[in-house]
DNA sequence: ATCCAATTTTGCCTTGAATCAAATTTAAAG
DNA sequence: CTTTAAATTTGATTCAAGGCAAAATTGGAT
């Protein structure tokens, strides 16, 4: 099956793996799908999976009383989680939906991840080099949202995350860069 | 020593180890001070130190052509070290420099920290829960930045870190913030 | 293909925070 | 202790982005 060599593949970035230590994996992986109205994970729950998303958007939503802001997205062939929740086992502060009509992913359960840390080689590694990359990407968000005019924000995302203007609603880039709709669609009809 | 011992202790909170496991790694580290005006780390630097304070306060300074903004504050009892340049082995986007006239630090260089990684049998384990904790920092700092105007970030910071507004200068706490000193000032004034 | 709801755009007005500048306070250095 | 520079406060003004409302467009569902 073609997405679980996409796994397979990010795992060979990070990390020389067996192929024991792959087929002990595997085994542990599921599959599921959803649609666009469903809820993948809630506001307050203990998020039990990692997921690999191998069709389709999913964004990950702030549980704030009012807007509905949006703090990652995914596409096909990265991991996605309510990380901060499976990693403390302390309840979602965020909700993660499809912005696809129809998204497909494997999933790992939580017990299955801390097996696999114990009973494979590089388990522990690859979950290090994981957590390190999710820091970075946190970390130049970070410098993102510190430094960054809106228009400043819209042209540097243009310039990094051209995909992600594509197929991403207005609206939810807007919260996604921190400002109003009305604002991005300014900006950008004054660019292009 | 004390603040080796405290060391211990933080990587006993994170998991079980065992002395030989302990007497290897502490075998590699080296102490090192640093005066107010000193640059611990600099702008384009490759960072090859995993640095543990052990008394002063330091700060990471995001490299901005305009005005120095502030990423990060470390306390004693905490690590710190331009992570994501030692991780990634790229120059570093950050500077990181003494808050307090003297800081004392205890230090690992990259290779030695390679070597606990393959050489101990707790050291990936440490490096991953470590690079979790860092980013679930990272996480909260992104909502933070993402959903609260000036004077909810005030409130927020003075009651999650009131040490950090006690210690730091209102400047380094308003580039912290993202929000101006003046503006920093009067939230302050128009509160207590 | 048509309809309806959701999304995006546009215009106008408001406002919160930035900017600029000066006065005051604090603290570092000799 | 005194000096002097740096940090903070305060005031006046500007401006960028937000808020609101209505029009236009898009896209999904039937």
């Amino acid at each position: 099956m073609d997405s679980l060599n996409a796994i397979r593949k990010s795992f060979d970035q990070l990390v020389t793996m067996t192929d024991d230590d792959w087929f002990y994996f595997r085994e542990k992986l599921h599959q599921t799908r959803f649609k666009r109205t469903d809820i993948i994970t809630r506001f307050g729950q203990i998020e039990n999976r990692l997921y690999f998303l191998t069709r389709g958007i999913v964004r990950h939503i702030v549980n704030t009383t009012s807007i509905e802001t949006t703090s990652d997205f995914a596409f096909p062939g990265q991991f996605f989680s309510s990380y901060s929740s499976f990693i403390s086992r302390r309840p979602s502060i965020y909700e993660i939906r499809p912005v696809t009509s129809e998204v497909d992913c494997y999933y790992l359960g939580y017990d299955s991840l801390q097996d696999v840390y114990l009973n494979t080689q590089c388990g522990e590694k690859i979950g290090r080099l994981a957590a390190e990359q999710q820091f970075q990407k946190k970390s130049s968000r970070e410098v993102f949202l510190l430094t960054l005019n809106p228009r400043e924000k819209y042209l540097q995302l243009l310039e990094e995350q051209p995909h992600l203007i594509q197929q991403i609603p207005l609206k939810h880039l807007a919260s996604y860069l921190g400002i109003t709709p009305e604002t991005l669609s300014r900006i950008r009809s004054s660019i292009s």
